[in-house]
DNA sequence: TCCATAGGTAGGAAATTTCCGACGTATAGT
DNA sequence: ACTATACGTCGGAAATTTCCTACCTATGGA
């Protein structure tokens, strides 16, 4: 049992804003493909500089999105899918606004009304 | 039949970069408890000034989070879920790695490892 | 001990985002 | 026609993010 709010706010904006960039996205679907993986590794599908890439895997450190682990002078990353899991915790109660026929039904009517 | 890209990759950007704010996704949420709302009224729930808040609706319109429908002299706001599916699209690879006993079980192995 | 490799931090420029006050536009009511 | 309401756009300040070039630290191998 940990203490935390139901849904921590400020962990929930952290795991957004660090979604919010296209190359660290990437990098989570590189972790997904081959599981611990060293920076270098990962690095080399970017064109920027180790710096920037540093930076945006303390994003993803910080959103609990990404794992670090030591081997020898290697930092091996994983991914850490509970932060992934809270997004789709938050975006479960819209569910149902994409899976209604009746939802989708009253779209329609809606779309034809703002044609006229 | 559309003309996209599988992932129309600017698209899923825009949608992303629009989860980022806070604003922005509560004003989603409200909009799910109560579906067409005008400007007023979502923004009453927020501190900030109404130029602002336009701004961040022009956001959510421009990622195709919500719909504008002209009323009168109101704007009534309502969610457009399909951007929302794109999020649990691109969420569902990932999936795994918080349901499979297996992942669980090489997760806490390797955090054993991290521990000594 | 000395050097190379892996990857991080520091400091700062440039771009982007967030927010505001002022002002514009359109519709509704009188 | 005149006024009030509902929202938007404009222009700009302040904060944040992104990216860079140095430089620092730690580990492994000669």
């Amino acid at each position: 049992m940990k203490a935390e709010t139901p849904t921590d706010s400020a962990a929930e904006d952290r795991i957004f804003a660090a979604l919010a960039s296209p190359v660290r996205r990437q990098v989570l679907q590189l972790l997904r493909e081959r599981q611990p993986q060293p920076v270098t590794e990962l690095a080399a599908h970017f064109a920027i500089a180790r710096p920037s890439f540093s930076e945006h895997l303390r994003v993803l450190r910080e959103a609990g999105l990404v794992g670090e682990h030591r081997v020898g002078r290697q930092r091996l990353y994983r991914l850490q899918a509970e932060s992934l899991a809270e997004v789709q915790q938050w975006l479960h109660p819209f569910e149902r606004f994409w899976r209604d026929r009746l939802t989708r039904l009253g779209e329609v009517l809606e779309r034809l009304d703002d044609e006229s």
